[in-house]
DNA sequence: CCGAAACCTGTCCGATCGGTCAGACCCTGA
DNA sequence: TCAGGGTCTGACCGATCGGACAGGTTTCGG
């Protein structure tokens, strides 16, 4: 009797959820959905998890821990070893649970399909390639994403702060991330 | 058009709606919030405009044309002197619609709201100070807030790059952001 | 003063959501 | 053989969603 010889529907279930989750988003998967992508009923996903929010929090849970571990293993370092370390800790983190953080900005993809964002897709690929200067190196184009996503998050996480000074800190930051010259 | 002398409704639908959208995601607001912060019915709404994706077109009609602009801007100019225009035309494209981008994130903070993600807020503050060394200055929190907010998008928006790779590329990148020594 | 257009409401609709429930179908151990 | 726990289903529920519709009220030009 080995638990893990075959998928059971438990671990299906889990499976389907991720994928419609990260393509999806939460909200816009149903647990009508997933009990299709696996081939069961509705109340089959809800005799094995209690209710939706508890299938997407044993899915996370591992990232999570993980994101956990790497708190508590940068609190022990001083002010000057953290940077780095903290760096690498979150490239890490990120890329070993590339999935599950997809589910986070899953809902984004659809709202960009509206008719409100047509042609925004196009006009974002060319600003990628704007931003690498037209090259295609992967140094240049993880650099471009990396100034994509993260200008919007600063400048949301921080309404506060005065638009001209956020200007030019940012502009800073992101032409040295993608090492425009004379920055 | 309508002169404005005074809110017109319609006006204040929109302006309802910019904040609510912003605050809850689009998906997060139903045609009733708006109404309810209007105050008025939820078939006034659906008299001004043709639906709930109406409302979101004209609200966000005014950063996609800017967009289109800083686009058109950008193909004129050849690959050297592209790359510094592309970062400072989208910076201010971001900064000068906060709000309109805000309500492509909108649908986030209400899933880290849910119980899958206890904790996780404190724990992605204390790692914005870890990446800052636990520096204060505007400088040093824009660009840890660009390594949070991008490394996601980068590694999202490359699915199929080697996980090797794309951690080498993105830590030099972050570092470079957040001018980390030896970097 | 009147009629038409603009504006707005209450009410209803079909669809879909997450979730519940009684019962049926196994498989297994006594 | 039968009892019982684990598994799963179909039917159903209340809530909420975006939207449609008929009719009432206000405004305004002729």
């Amino acid at each position: 009797m080995s638990r893990s010889a075959r998928p059971s529907t438990r671990e299906e279930i889990l499976a389907a959820a991720s994928r419609l989750f990260a393509a999806a988003g939460f909200k816009g998967t149903s647990l009508q959905d997933i009990a299709g992508a696996v081939g069961c009923s509705k109340a089959a996903l809800l005799y094995h998890f209690d209710g939706k929010d508890a299938i997407l929090a044993e899915l996370l849970a591992p990232a999570v821990e993980a994101f956990r571990a790497l708190d508590a293993r940068l609190a022990a370092l001083d002010d000057e070893a953290v940077r780095p370390a903290a760096v690498e800790g979150y490239v890490d983190l990120v890329l070993r649970f590339r999935r599950e953080v997809t589910v986070l900005y899953g809902d984004i993809p659809e709202l960009l399909q509206r008719p409100a964002f047509a042609g925004v897709h196009e006009l974002t690929e060319r600003l990628r390639e704007a931003l690498t200067g037209r090259s295609r190196t992967p140094q240049a184009c993880a650099a471009a994403l990396l100034v994509l996503g993260g200008v919007p998050v600063a400048c949301m996480e921080q309404p506060d702060v005065d638009a001209g000074e956020l200007r030019e800190v940012l502009v800073r930051s992101a032409a040295r991330a993608l090492d425009v010259p004379g920055s």
